[in-house]
DNA sequence: TAAAAATACTCCATAGGTATTTTAT
DNA sequence: ATAAAATACCTATGGAGTATTTTTA
């Protein structure tokens, strides 16, 4: 078979998350006819049949739900391709960093300073996004290097370099019956809601769902949830509400992430001077133990 | 700029890997003219010139090697999309392991005998390629999962696991003057020819090059190269050579390894039955420390 | 019976071919 | 002088549009 073309695949994963070709289609700017005999002939190319329809809805098949993630990481990969040949060309102008306001445990102030020292250091772009989105935008080339916490994201493609690990602390308005407690473990928790993140609007209204840390605090505030969080984000609480360690939280570890092989000399000098600032920073406040992943060191 | 089609990608890798437009458009199996043109619109398209030519010869820019690279990951993610829904769709039939020839330190009998006895075990096809076609293979779809040396390979785009650790000894023929010695260490190897792993056929006569173990050991017969290899291949071992163990070159690591973020159930099975029967082996010979790898272990 | 996918047909944009020119060594 | 890429011009495959039919909940 004859290797697909990235306008098929498209055409495919509009199917398959409208699962409707008229939506598709109409979401594609094309006529849904095309769209029809462009799955169908892409089925009969592949022998596999991607998905189930009649009149009345469309379904993923197994395959087409493996076609699906396929289909979406390849799309990533060409756009990827086309945005890291853009920047090679246009030399070592600026590198971007995406992170979550707040996500950087007050690291950021001191790598910035650090890396502004570095000979042949580049401006360096703050890109604030939503918590899903930031893998993505460094998948897709969108970004240079990110600030996650492991936990938090889907790591393939990409390879990382650990900064530090904090223990946890749960986000609780005044008036709970356990913000007055010096410390609770994960067990008094039971029962209480904890909001995950989402990168839609919500859609579905029974699990609690928010999108940036001010929507989760609001939801705190309110009562709705509570939230286990790093000890870091103490610094950025607001005045109604308080936060208590959990004990038994398993350490989180904040991260840095850059596309998987990648040796650009501006990466590798900033991500060095990061996990400097970081090894330096862990130093002091005790009890925090650092660990270091096998990730690849970029290097120039 | 709307998406790139894989025509585009694979027309300028080709054009890439040969430097000249003719050979190119014949590999392709298209005219010289129509793939000029394809390569100067994807430049326009892009904004980024990716190769200079005179009539004489065609060089990559920084932003070409750049897209190279980038270009063949997208199209073999385009490729594995394709392979792996095909395999999602005709229902769990086979799992593909690729090794190299003798490349299992004696692990996979046991562990083929021991998978056999998993509920829901499927026949597995076992695939012997040369060192570097197994991660290619891997990533592109055409297998399930590989075992490697950690040193070997490129592991991007891999998740992994840790099988087993060995030291290393130094293959050389019986005259060799270090034949006779119970061990050396990497300095008494100072000057000697060791061949490196290649896909193709030798290319540049002066590096000494070679595809698999039968023509390393050849070559060692004929004193033309000594090489150091994990240990066990000492069971494998050709009447006119010998081993030495080598005391201070590092132990080197077997792992298997599966496309990133794959959790097929027969694949998980077969990844938590061999790490079972490593650590099992790793328990007889000692001094040989195990270690684990962080990554991903593929669950149902 | 009505909403939605599939067919039938028509058209044209663009991938690709052939012939020729330009360019740089 | 010549090898090789670029340009000019032509052809035709197949992607996309409109109109219509088929399907099944």
């Amino acid at each position: 078979m004859d290797r697909l073309q990235t306008r098929e695949l498209a055409y495919f994963v509009a199917v398959a998350e409208e699962l409707h070709f008229g939506r598709a289609a109409e979401r594609l700017g094309i006529a849904q006819p095309p769209l029809s005999r462009a799955i169908s002939r892409l089925e009969r190319r592949m022998g596999v049949p991607l998905l189930e329809r009649n009149s009345r809805k469309v379904t993923l098949t197994p395959a087409g739900e493996v076609f699906l993630t396929e289909s979406r990481r390849a799309l990533d990969a060409v756009d990827a391709a086309v945005r890291r040949a853009q920047r090679a060309g246009r030399p070592a102008s600026r590198l971007v960093l995406v992170m979550k306001a707040g996500g950087d445990c007050g690291l950021l102030p001191d790598i910035l300073a650090a890396y502004r020292t570095v000979p042949d250091a580049i401006p360096v772009d703050i890109v604030l996004c939503s918590a899903h989105e930031r893998a993505q935008m460094i998948r897709d080339g969108r970004a240079d290097v990110g600030l996650l916490h492991r936990s938090n994201a889907d790591l393939t493609g990409l390879d990382t370099e650990d900064l530090l690990t904090e223990d946890q602390v749960v986000v609780l308005p005044h008036n709970h019956h356990l913000a007055d407690r010096a410390s609770v473990r994960l067990a008094d928790l039971e029962g209480e809601t904890m909001p995950h993140w989402s990168a839609d609007p919500p859609n579905s209204p029974d699990r609690l769902s928010v999108r940036d840390v001010g929507q989760l605090m609001q939801l705190i505030a309110l009562g709705r949830a509570v939230a286990v969080v790093p000890a870091s984000v103490r610094g950025q609480l607001r005045d109604d509400l308080t936060c208590v360690p959990v004990t038994d939280a398993p350490p989180t570890t904040l991260l840095l992430a850059w596309p998987q092989g990648h040796r650009a000399s501006a990466l590798a000098a900033f991500v060095r001077t990061a996990t400097t600032i970081a090894a330096h920073r862990q130093q002091t406040p005790s009890r925090i133990k650092r660990r270091r992943m096998h990730a690849t060191q970029p290097s120039t």
